[in-house]
DNA sequence: ATGAAAGCGCTAACAG
DNA sequence: CTGTTAGCGCTTTCAT
């Protein structure tokens, strides 16, 4: 059923040669004969063969694979990054080994360490990471052997290269537009407390309202459970129940957004008239909601193909720089005007 | 920078052990002597070994791999079925490559082959396939080397599982309840055309308005161009462009019924006052759209932990049938009552 | 309980 | 232009 399929030794008996000149056949075409290179043309078809990529990955040291570690891919921010990461892994004879850590720690350490054993030749981890010396460790581990590519988070070490879209900004983006929209009672639904991204944008919407001389008022910042849809509606719902005065929601993520408009209008709220709401990383849903959300985007597409050039111009030996960054920009929709 | 790994060699040579009794170590414990045990792994851990799969691959012809096939990975169907998919492989101790054809045979087929230069251990198509016999050649010589799971797609031959939703069904639960809703000019926005999946949709949408007496109008048909959200809004443009009567839309799918509603919101039809819009698949974001969006539902995850135990259930040689049905479930929101 | 050696399939000197 | 051979890192008989 499952037959041993044919190997160079195969290929080379049949074809009345050596097995070094098949591997040329395929490796160095030019320094192969003509009339030879046809009776191994013909047998390869015929046999069905191709290199076994185990046996090439172990003399070459190189298996063109690139690991990629995602926090949860049902996001589809998640989903559009990895869609973005496979083609142009592809495009550059890259395949990849898929990872979701469920922003656990162990799970995380777990598929590390067998994308390791599977001699990837590179590392993308997708977001989602956390700030804090033990989540840092086994990366920087991890960049002992291969090179490293984080999205949106930084840390400054050899072989790690960071791909980093202004959260910062984008976060002000986000705050002021609700700012000069009117809202003057502007709630921040937080994702992981400990994430980088969450502290970022905490952050600066603090700044924000403090430069517009708005008033901060703690009860406005809610954290969610999860940085999900689900972990979106309980937040929106928590900050209901205590009955503060709010008139918009700036939101960590989509997704997040998404479940707070449903809490919202589920008791009675209206958005945007009474309550506008912002989310982040303008996944593609944000246009096809109604009201379409308001969103900071994040140029997700590009945000994979630069992970994957890093890392395949690392395999080249070429000069790069540590970071980049990518700009973000505002994207007003329904949902706050 | 990224210097060579300890290989078995090292860890006997400090151990003073020959590289046979390393590895009894670590795949026949029992074996090995109790002091040597301890020395060895005093080497392991000083050395920070741990075995090269790609070694153990060649030798042992398993890699503990298998390759996903997805259409769309930002589509959260296939998010959640992949999400699924890994998380049951990790519990196995599988690892996953995963591919994105976006649609196209050309892309299918190429990382089939390499998937299969890379020795996967089995194959999982999540859904997305075509009908017709250029479609199902390349699965059917894939699955002369290892074994194949379909999702949601069904060929008849040794060496492929298939898991199957029963989407007759499925369909006939979502057009009879916009039936007994009191509707009488549904539409359908189809999916593919030549997807089984979306064959099977249309004839039991027409199978099931005949046996509610209901006169099938053809131009309540329309053919999405993409199975996506945008799809979906272009579709539904067409058929209002069309002047029809319209009072309910059945989608193929969640992103094009979502599609569709903003379509239908910014043309002024309420849902689902004047239109109720049913989708299929039931992705977790049905529950926070507002309204909720009625689909039919799907277990996403069982189908993805099925697709798994197929193939794990080969490689442990188990005896297994060739396909399992799972039982689709109407899941009633807002938008279509 | 342990070691020697063959072999998994391939590439890259090196020699001719 | 082509063949011989060593070696990539590992598992597994077969001896001892």
């Amino acid at each position: 059923m499952t037959r041993r399929r044919a190997s160079i030794y195969d290929v080379a008996k049949e074809a009345g040669v050596s097995i070094a000149t098949v591997s040329r056949y395929f490796n160095q075409p030019h320094k192969v004969g003509k009339s030879t290179a046809r009776k191994i043309k013909a047998v390869t078809e015929r046999l069905n063969y191709s290199p076994n990529a185990l046996a090439q990955g172990l003399v070459l040291q190189t298996t063109r694979t690139f690991g990629v570690i995602t926090a949860n891919i049902t996001n589809p921010f998640y989903g559009e990054l990895v869609l973005a990461v496979e083609n142009t892994a592809s495009e550059e004879k890259y395949t990849i080994l898929l990872g979701n850590t469920d922003n656990r720690l162990d799970e995380e350490q777990k598929i590390i360490h067998s994308f390791l054993q599977k001699k990837v030749d590179g590392l993308i981890f997708a977001g989602g990471r956390r700030i804090g010396e033990q989540y840092n460790q086994h990366i920087l581990d991890a960049a002992q052997q291969v090179p490293v590519v984080l999205t949106n988070h930084s840390i400054a070490a050899n072989n790690i290269y960071c791909i980093l879209s202004d959260e910062a900004k984008g976060a002000r983006l986000a705050v002021q537009h609700l700012v000069d929209s009117g809202r003057r009672n502007i709630a921040h639904i937080k994702g992981y407390a400990d994430s980088y991204a969450t502290i970022v944008k905490e952050d600066n919407y603090l700044r924000t309202l403090h430069q517009n001389g708005i008033e901060i008022r703690p009860e406005l910042i809610v954290q969610s459970a999860t940085d999900d849809l689900a972990g979106g509606f309980h937040a929106c719902g928590r900050l209901l129940d205590a009955q503060v005065k709010v008139d918009a929601v700036f939101a960590g993520n989509d997704l997040m957004a998404i479940g707070a408009i449903k809490c919202l209008t589920q008791r009675g709220y209206a958005v945007p008239e009474s309550v506008a709401v912002v989310g982040y990383d303008n996944i593609d849903l944000c246009n096809y909601l109604v009201p379409g959300l308001t969103s900071v985007s994040q140029n997700i597409a590009e945000l994979g193909r630069e992970a994957v050039r890093f890392l395949s111009r690392v395999m080249n030996e070429e000069k790069i720089e540590k970071a980049i960054y990518l700009e973000p920009k505002l994207v007003i929709r329904g949902s706050s005007s």
